[in-house]
DNA sequence: GTCTATATACTGATAGAC
DNA sequence: GTCTATCAGTATATAGAC
């Protein structure tokens, strides 16, 4: 992999591990095998880096939830999967993380692709929710727009618990917890 | 308010704020208006007033909580008004908030009063729900235990969509879509 | 209890050689 | 493109005077 490609990748991982202020220029060289010059030809500096990496994993993410979401089933059993997906639980999510970071949340370019990366997600469940309820299998009565909502914040919210707990029972009863009151809304 | 009182206050806004990692010493005693020397005096280094804010702010919480969930009402009321809850959404939960600190999380005497905030909080609401089964207002074969997990994900989620979406709508409709599909468990 | 002085390491970058 | 040198500023303290 390029030299460039490298360095961004490393700032990925550093920016999902430790947040925009824990991540230093000499931390992502390390990681990236590039020395210091290397990193300052290729990029301004720390903000520019930064920028392409939050760029980059929102990119992968929306993609990954574009993928999952045209999987076959009912409403309900597309979300139940997307919840119980294999993940990395207690590393918790790339890109809710960065909400987390004062400099990205007030620098408008910066925070650009993650409102983008959740707008789309909640976008798609609404999709699902609304061919659910065309079809006649969930009440047409639920408000499909709150109810994306919900799903995308039980599943940050389940990180966060887990991440508190240590463990990743938490994130597992909330998303069990959400995809039973779900259920019960389907039409038999 | 005493030197050391005021130290713990400000280090538990700057941990809300910028984290573990993006608070300094320095900071710390500008906002509390206490000198270098006053500080090491108090307290042995930044770990061990990180440790004081953090346990002070889990108190909080868990106070905050067990005054709102003495208030009446039947459970599906007493859980709506939890979420519905006058709060600075786009701030975050100053709990919530430490889960993305690897030097808190990483450290089990720093990440224990931040788990103990939740386990008290999901306790709480699962006897809210236990006693509106019991009560015969909610649907016995609803999962308290999951029930309780995904109420407090919801809220925890909801901050993440807010401050990425950089307004307070996205927290609001989480909240609802939660609420209405507990109403539609409510027995009539 | 509070202050100033001092110290080591790291942060984030620039300059210029190769 | 990559490397080494250099730099002002910050992080996180310790020492000792007052």
């Amino acid at each position: 992999m390029s030299t460039p490609e490298r360095l961004i990748e490393s700032t990925q991982e550093l920016l999902w591990e430790r947040g925009y202020v824990g991540t230093s220029p000499k931390a992502i060289q390390q990681r990236a095998g590039a020395g210091q010059g290397s990193m300052y030809h290729h990029f301004k500096g720390k903000p520019e880096l930064a920028l392409a990496a939050i760029r980059r994993s929102a990119e992968q993410r929306t993609a990954l939830a574009e993928e999952q979401f045209s999987a076959p089933g009912t409403a309900v059993e597309r979300i139940a999967d997307y919840l119980r997906r294999e993940r990395d639980i207690l590393r918790g999510c790339p890109i809710g993380r960065l909400t987390q970071d004062p400099e990205v949340v007030a620098d408008p370019v910066l925070r650009q692709p993650v409102a983008e990366t959740f707008e789309h997600l909640r976008g798609r469940l609404v999709a699902v929710l609304t061919e659910g309820q065309a079809l006649g299998e969930l009440d047409p009565t639920l408000d499909v727009v709150n109810t994306a909502a919900m799903v995308v914040a039980v599943l940050q919210g389940g990180y966060v618990l887990a991440r508190a707990a240590g463990s990743t029972e938490p994130f597992q009863q909330a998303a069990e917890g959400a995809i039973a009151l779900l259920a019960a809304r389907q039409l038999t």
